[in-house]
DNA sequence: TCTGGGGTCCTAGGACCC
DNA sequence: TCTGGGGTCCTAGGACCC
């Protein structure tokens, strides 16, 4: 029996999640922006066609959004987060072979047993009922087939599949750039070879496309002609680096508050390494002005390997001062910085150092009482000293709704 | 005045070694 | 001092994704 991938993906994810505990936001146009209140990063359907384009900047469409009474709200991760597990919870229900992509789309892996089209309906109407986020589902015989009829499921409702017999004519209607794994860059060069659409794709010869880039596209080349070569990943590997960076508010001229940004994002950072078992073997630090504007322009990041696999939040601390020092230049308006944790190894695979004089155990005990406390009474109730009390960069978030999922007193209330 | 954050993979080129 | 090929490892940067 033939194996189809199903690509299931939440409809304009944020905003919908804003709509679930608010009903009277059906019909209603919705934005969710960036942090700081930067850009646009989720429109509802009523949004787009208001024209609010993907990533706009919030002071561009502000007068837009007051003349059309758009809804504009803060990001709110908590809520997201915590809706995109229910989601991803119901879906288990249809197949043990589900690959969380991202924080709204899973691939299902499906054996032909039902009419897929059929099978797509079940699931989309199943997600709605348990969880109030409407879904798109795509089905074909490789991810980026299903990715390409999830796109078309969305215009067509809500459930869609690619077979033998409809897919010329799906590859026809699809620009290249419209095909996952196609950006902008590999688009425009296939242009001015006179490749437009994803039918042009599959007819280019694989030496020549080898010899123009590079094999990702190859293989999502191979994908579109129906072959699944991209890997099927049910057991995700584990990460290999974590990331808490920011943009500023305000921007930061003096080493200190800089240094109180960073040690609070390595904190973080930290935290979500202890969370999932893994020591850093590596530390990587980057601090940058605007990149818009005239004024004088640096970006500066430094990587160094730890002497000792860590995810000890002062002890990174300690690296991440070091290094800031290397890379700070007086005179700058720094507008956003941020700690890279590389290399990162599960805790019992690590190599203890012989001249290490640090009681190991005991730090991490601390750590863990640290996190435990922050997880009960709040994030940074708990924090070392250096990353600071006046946190001038703070983010901006004025238009936030509740956290009516993971918060006892935000909950809904019905009146 | 105001322009996100967090990831992965691939490649070219340099350093180094035999 | 100059000559050559071949291999590995690392890193920075590019491209892509949501």
């Amino acid at each position: 029996m033939k194996e189809l991938y199903a690509l299931v993906d939440c409809n304009n994810f944020y905003a919908s999640c804003e709509r679930v505990f608010q009903p009277s936001l059906r019909h209603v146009p919705i934005v969710v922006l960036s942090n700081n209140d930067g850009c646009a990063i989720a429109r509802s359907e009523e949004a787009k066609a208001l024209g609010v384009g993907m990533g706009a900047a919030y002071f561009e469409i502000r007068d837009l959004a007051r003349i059309h009474g758009i809804r504009v709200f803060s990001s709110n991760f908590a809520l997201y987060g915590d809706m995109s597990s229910r989601v991803m919870t119901t879906l288990e229900e249809f197949s043990p072979d589900i690959e969380v992509y991202s924080i709204d789309e899973s691939f299902l892996k499906i054996k032909g047993e039902m009419d897929p089209l059929e099978y797509a309906r079940k699931i989309r109407q199943r997600v709605w009922r348990c969880t109030g986020i409407p879904v798109s589902v795509g089905v074909a015989t490789s991810k980026t087939l299903a990715k390409l009829a999830s796109k078309k499921a969305k215009k067509l409702g809500g459930a869609f599949c690619i077979d033998a017999v409809n897919l010329t004519k799906i590859l026809e209607s699809c620009q290249t750039e419209g095909v996952w794994g196609i950006g902008r860059r590999h688009a425009l060069k296939l242009e001015r070879w006179g490749i437009m659409t994803a039918a042009d794709l599959v007819k280019c010869k694989n030496d020549w496309l080898m010899s123009q880039f590079p094999v990702t596209v190859l293989r999502t080349v191979e994908e579109l002609r129906g072959l699944a070569v991209i890997p099927f990943e049910d057991q995700p590997e584990s990460r290999k680096s974590v990331c808490s960076s920011r943009s500023f508010k305000k921007e930061l001229k003096t080493f200190e508050e800089l240094s109180e940004a960073l040690l609070t994002f390595v904190a973080r950072a930290a935290e979500k390494l202890r969370h999932w078992e893994l020591y850093s073997q590596a530390l990587s630090l980057f601090i940058q002005t605007s990149p818009f504007g005239s004024r004088p322009k640096y970006v500066k990041s430094v990587t160094v390997q730890l002497p000792v696999a860590t995810a000890d939040t002062t002890e990174l601390g300690g690296v991440v001062l070091d290094l800031l020092k290397k890379v700070f230049k007086n005179g700058y308006a720094y507008k956003k910085a941020g700690v890279v944790l590389l290399d990162l190894v599960p805790e019992k695979g690590i190599q203890p150092d012989m001249f290490d004089t640090v009681d190991r155990d005991k730090r991490q005990r601390l750590m863990l009482s640290m996190d435990k406390l922050n997880q009960q009474l709040g994030r940074d109730t708990v924090r070392t000293l250096g990353s600071g009390t006046k946190r001038q960069w703070a983010t901006k978030r004025e238009l936030l709704s509740k956290r009516y999922t993971t918060c006892w007193s935000e909950l809904l209330e019905v009146k």
